[in-house]
DNA sequence: AACGTTATCGGTAACGTTAACGGAAATAGG
DNA sequence: CCTATTTCCGTTAACGTTACCGATAACGTT
């Protein structure tokens, strides 16, 4: 509630405001001993460095802002701890703002965070709807997209290489033997739910299986959802053998909803997830997904980020990164 | 990059800043209509106010800093949602910072958020070194602890009736016909594994079962420890039917250890966890575990914060928090 | 000895905002 | 019609810090 100001520390230390400042900010024009002396002194007194006078002063926060859309979804939570680990390296600290996956969450977390004047942002969009990204390429704020990409924007862009993910997903089902492949499926105006898709397609194309529109659903993409669109298509005796799911949260309610209807995984349904999250090797059977770079997904979107920051700026760079599949039980 | 001041808010709307700053705030000793007019530019201008200036002018920031152990664990996941959304309508922002349970990183994450001037700070701290408890109550910030207590120190803090949850989990194995149950808990010098192991003795006495101290064992709560050290346990061939697990992560490790030894859950062997994260109902078998209210646990934390820097400060007030103990399979 | 150079420091102003005060105009009250 | 009150607005200063410029003293150079 009492903080020691510069003021202090100068008049104690007998020097000025200015070289004080000088001590605290390990600037040159300033003679060993009283630095040492102020540094002492500061120490002392237990001196924390206003953060909001600086910023006033200096326009620059060291401050990140990150919006992401769920941090209930662990695949979020590694992303993130890239995205910390590589912030704390070069010397940035990070907001984090949470929107639930609601568009309008979205913009006043991201006016919140311009407020604080963060010196960029990473962000994880909720929709394809862009009028807040476009705000903020007039504003002329550097930001990064993380996850998925704008096609029809000049943006920078991390995001994982999607189409790669679905095609090995589908092509391992196939190559387990299975041709009729529901996938259960995210919304499509969502880059990522349209690039799996696209692989899925990909990958029965060139093993001539026959794509089945009634086996493709659509929807949100949490436990409960990939529960409930698996026990209506089992009751709607819907003709499959094998699962794609969206994600490995999906795959869960999945794996609940078949092992409710007294089918074994995976002799009877095949299945397969999507990010690797944590828990995929717990469950039993331990879950087949592809594997994201999420930690390396955080770090590129940091590293881009600051090489805007700091002015390093060309055009519009976007990163695509690797996928894998990890086989396991299912 | 380029902000709009209030100055150029003003000068649009040919008054003073000191008004365009009254029709901001919503304050009084203003005209409507030169009101509507000034908030009208400021919308058309795109202005967004400067947090830095406004909190070095106000001394207040409308922001707590929470700093957390470990954001992996979905336990602290949900806290946090608790806190978060009672932080909403009070109309704070959080910043969050996370310590890895790393006592330096807890430092430095206190004087980050002592630096930004957070108008209080929620702490789960890392260990029972108080130092820097110490320093927070010197400097008269407020501040509350979270998930556990610091017995020997007045201070604010809301935490489980751990002792109770020791209990309920024991005295469930116990009637389940276990007399040999292993506990694999965490550092006793953290209050929570004391707690629970009082309530382990307690249920055992109760029930007067001899205390076997070999079946105890102590270490760091991730899932990998639950796994060595069930797995440990198994080797020794120890003489035990059943394990309370000090959370859920590491009941899952346990699991494993003991699925891969051949042995059922829990028809060889009984399992209690404790938290009740959200995976615990979907593995197999699901988890029987001590459910804690992790968002009220956010929510009073807020509360009490708040009713602190409002200055309703009486004497530090600790808040324990009921448990409940959610039978499954195992 | 006269000069330039370097090291070390201080003074002033500014960042954008709000608090405190004062003043003018409009309104009310008698 | 005069005074008291209210309404509305502007001026000034301040929050804590750093950038910019200038000043002094010590030192080296020719």
């Amino acid at each position: 509630m009492k903080y020691i100001t510069l003021k202090m520390v100068a008049e104690r230390a007998e020097v000025s405001v200015n070289t004080a400042s000088r001590a605290i900010n390990n600037k040159p024009d300033i003679n060993e001993e009283t630095k040492k002396r102020v540094l002492q002194i500061a120490k002392e007194l237990g001196y924390i460095r206003n953060a909001a006078a600086v910023a006033l002063r200096t326009k620059k926060t060291g401050t990140i802002g990150v919006v992401i859309a769920d941090n209930s979804n662990p695949f979020y939570a590694e992303v993130l701890n890239g995205i910390e680990e590589a912030a704390r390296e070069k010397n940035y600290h990070i907001i984090l703002a949470n929107t639930q996956r609601d568009y309008q969450k979205e913009e006043e977390a991201i006016n919140l965070l311009l407020a604080k004047r963060v010196d960029g942002l990473l962000i994880t969009p909720v929709q394809d709807r862009d009028d807040d990204i476009k705000k903020l390429i007039e504003a002329n704020i550097p930001f990064v997209i993380v996850g998925r990409d704008f096609e029809n924007i000049e943006v920078d862009a991390v995001y994982n290489n999607e189409v790669k993910g679905g095609f090995l997903s589908t092509e391992y089902l196939i190559k387990q033997g299975h041709k009729r492949i529901a996938l259960i499926n995210g919304f499509l105006h969502k880059s990522p739910a349209k690039g799996r898709l696209e692989g899925y397609k990909k990958a029965l194309n060139k093993y001539r299986i026959p794509l089945d529109e009634s086996l493709i659903s659509v929807g949100d993409i949490n436990i409960e959802d990939g529960y409930e669109r698996t026990k209506q298509m089992l009751e709607k005796n819907l003709d499959f053998t094998a699962i794609f799911a969206y994600n490995d949260m999906m795959a869960f309610g999945a794996m609940q909803a078949v092992k409710e209807k007294g089918l074994r995984i995976p002799e009877d349904i095949g299945l397969v997830g999507y990010d690797d999250i944590p828990f995929s090797s717990l469950i039993s059977p331990s879950l087949t997904t592809i594997k994201l770079k999420k930690q390396e997904l955080g770090i590129e979107s940091v590293m881009l980020l600051l090489s805007h920051i700091n002015g390093n700026r060309e055009k519009p760079k976007k990163i695509m990164l690797d996928v894998d599949i990890i086989v396991r039980k299912t």
